[in-house]
DNA sequence: TTAAAAAGTAACAAAGTCTGTTACAAATCA
DNA sequence: TGATTTGTAACAGACTTTGTTACTTTTTAA
């Protein structure tokens, strides 16, 4: 399966982005999230080692952004949930007899770089104030 | 973890594109990529579908390139073998009542769909002829 | 006609990943 | 001091992925 971790958190930045209230505790996100205050708790600490937001303990605490949701990319949200490669390597070393084997993960790196950057580059286009005014729009 | 069926099917397609033998039976495939001549099988299926190779039965049987390298994208073989989602989505559906849990999932496809189109832009450029230029450059 | 070689296919094992869950410690505030 | 919340560890369950075995089907050639 893949992972729903980015959707998971664009969800929660947004509802912190709209946020009426200033602290927002894991209960709550992860209820309109629809999943366990663990599996959001442990994104906001991913969240928050990317600089995105910031977490208190206590009564009253929870978590806020730490920008303003214009400031904010889809690729920052990505990448700090995300680890990122677009697809896998070979698990096993191919054989280094057969002329292709011995080079082909050289030139796989460079085409997974590739295909990294070319989606960093698009996620970098949208803005967590793009995803507000997506959602109003419906 | 990732599927590495893209590098597979890569790595498969560059011994058929170098092709000193017409016919290339999945036993040497497996052996180059390091793996089991049924998880080669089960690529070749899936390039077949695809346009992209033929395969034969009997002795002297085996796989063969339908088409010039230089006329074989990166995005062709990709879509060939990795359904096309760069991440997932949502397992549970969000919470109905949090108006962003509500239309979460639209903005999320929308999202989805730049990114996938994105990633096949960046394949699209690069072509079978490109990956045998760089196995040789070393 | 028969034997050998190869793909096609089904079934399953092993390992890994991911989400979800429970339980508890640490911190913070009233 | 007690309530609330994050941080964290440990584990279960489901799913995915690769790899493996075994068998059927097709094809070639002796």
């Amino acid at each position: 399966m893949q992972s729903c971790r980015f959707a998971f958190a664009v969800h929660v930045m947004a509802v912190l982005a709209s946020g009426k209230s200033d602290c927002c505790p894991s209960s709550r996100l992860a209820q309109t999230v629809n999943t366990n205050p663990v599996v959001i708790r442990r994104l906001l600490i991913e969240l928050q080692d990317a600089g995105l937001i910031s977490t208190f303990r206590g009564p009253h605490g929870g978590a806020v952004l730490k920008r303003k949701p214009e400031k904010v990319t889809l690729r920052e949200i990505h990448s700090a949930v995300d680890q990122g490669n677009v697809f896998g390597t070979h698990p096993n070393e191919p054989s280094q007899e057969c002329p292709v084997g011995k080079r082909i993960g050289k030139v796989m790196l460079r085409i997974q770089n590739r295909a990294n950057r070319a989606l960093e580059r698009e996620l970098e286009k949208m803005t967590l104030a793009d995803v507000l005014r997506e959602l109003r729009k419906g």
